[in-house]
DNA sequence: ATGTCAAATAATATCGATATTTTTTAGAAA
DNA sequence: TTTCTAAAAAATATCGATATTATTTGACAT
């Protein structure tokens, strides 16, 4: 007897909610890195039981959000210095592997796809939407969703996720040079679309390690 | 009152004796490809709740070697072609930036380490014991785990324990040329003793690609 | 035969309760 | 005060049962 639809919540499963909202709230700082995560304090707060909990903390494990201690339950993966320039090594060597194969099977519906993409990030920053890393991640995302190779993707998805979080906790700083952001967009864009696998890489890379130097800075205060 | 220790097993948790005995069937074959995993027939087979299987297939699913379907459960991932290569590639990309790591960082303790892993390799060989596929792994990663990049180090595990599924679909067919093996790894060890990163990642790469196409050969068959 | 639908079956997902383990607390001895 | 130990409290890990959802079966109509 499901005759509501209650809002626009997708009601697919206790755990898969459960993993979902589990994930923003360690993306956002919500629950903070290195903080303890107790099963029943998770359960009031989502309302939920104990079972979908911890297969949504087995899950985020693997998405190397979350961290399992021995037989002593689960918390936030911490964060650091190390783990943050280790995350933009991999992101810059992966994602350049990437959108070169991106590139190499270039072909009109994934331009287009790309071109809205761009154009729906550019129109997010202009309205200044809340859930603007949500487009920003989907434009990064359609770079290299041509490349055909679904665990590189996977990587690239769980590196943007993690690094993610170095945004959010540097969020209290000064602002990215948020025209300098998107002219490099549209940059990359251009390249891209130019089929010009050296620069589009060259500035995709440059681009990370930008914005990587400033998150940087940030930690070190 | 544990007043036993049974035999050398170690009884950490349900969920990871579950966890690593589901691991060991999926890469052996035990449990086939694309094989639908139903919770009960597994609680039988491993003697434990449904609450330790199902998370260890959560586990699971972020190794890439379990599928979970929307509300239909879980089957062990499919194989194939595209997917093999697609594991190679990433390989080859992922272990040349970890092994030049390596062997910036290296020293003394470590390349000790290593010999004593390709010493106990080429011994494992030599005696034709059955368990040598761990103490091949542990070469491989020991060669890149001074890169001091623990997030690399498990993308390079898992994708090792990926490709070793298609060794054991292969084992069929006419074995390996162990002779030449012997001797590619002999000459990747020496290559990193002597810090010649650049010999060194094209003998690793090399030795994949040999190895991949041998593989690639059993497929199509 | 073929396709459709409803009942029966089987499997998954989830809950509530309990056993086990870890952590904290408090009291006694040095 | 500090340290050690035992009891109490809290938290985790696991089990058994149930509600929910998917799949199969078989009767009926086309």
């Amino acid at each position: 007897m499901k005759a509501e639809q209650e809002t626009t919540i997708e009601e697919v499963s206790a755990t898969h909610n459960a993993y979902l909202r589990l994930r923003e709230m360690i993306l956002t700082g919500t629950l903070p890195p290195g903080q303890k995560l107790k099963i029943e304090q998770l359960r009031t707060l989502l309302k939920t039981g104990a079972s979908p909990i911890r297969e949504a903390l087995s899950l985020l494990t693997s998405d190397l959000l979350v961290e399992r201690l021995d037989q002593r339950g689960f918390r936030a993966a911490p964060v650091g210095k190390a783990n943050f320039d280790e995350v933009l090594i991999l992101r810059c060597t992966l994602e350049e592997v990437a959108l070169r194969a991106s590139i190499k099977n270039a072909n009109q519906d994934w331009e287009e796809m790309l071109v809205l993409a761009h154009y729906r990030m550019k129109k997010a920053q202009a309205d200044g939407v809340p859930d603007f890393e949500v487009v920003h991640k989907k434009f990064h995302m359609a770079l290299i969703c041509n490349a055909q190779l679904p665990t590189l993707e996977r990587y690239c998805s769980q590196l943007y996720d993690l690094n993610i979080r170095y945004r959010y906790l540097a969020a209290g700083g000064p602002n990215y040079d948020k025209r300098r952001i998107a002219t490099e967009h549209e940059e990359i864009c251009n390249a891209v679309l130019a089929h010009d696998p050296d620069r589009a890489t060259e500035l995709l890379v440059e681009h990370y390690h930008r914005t990587g130097a400033y998150l940087s800075r940030q930690m070190d205060n």
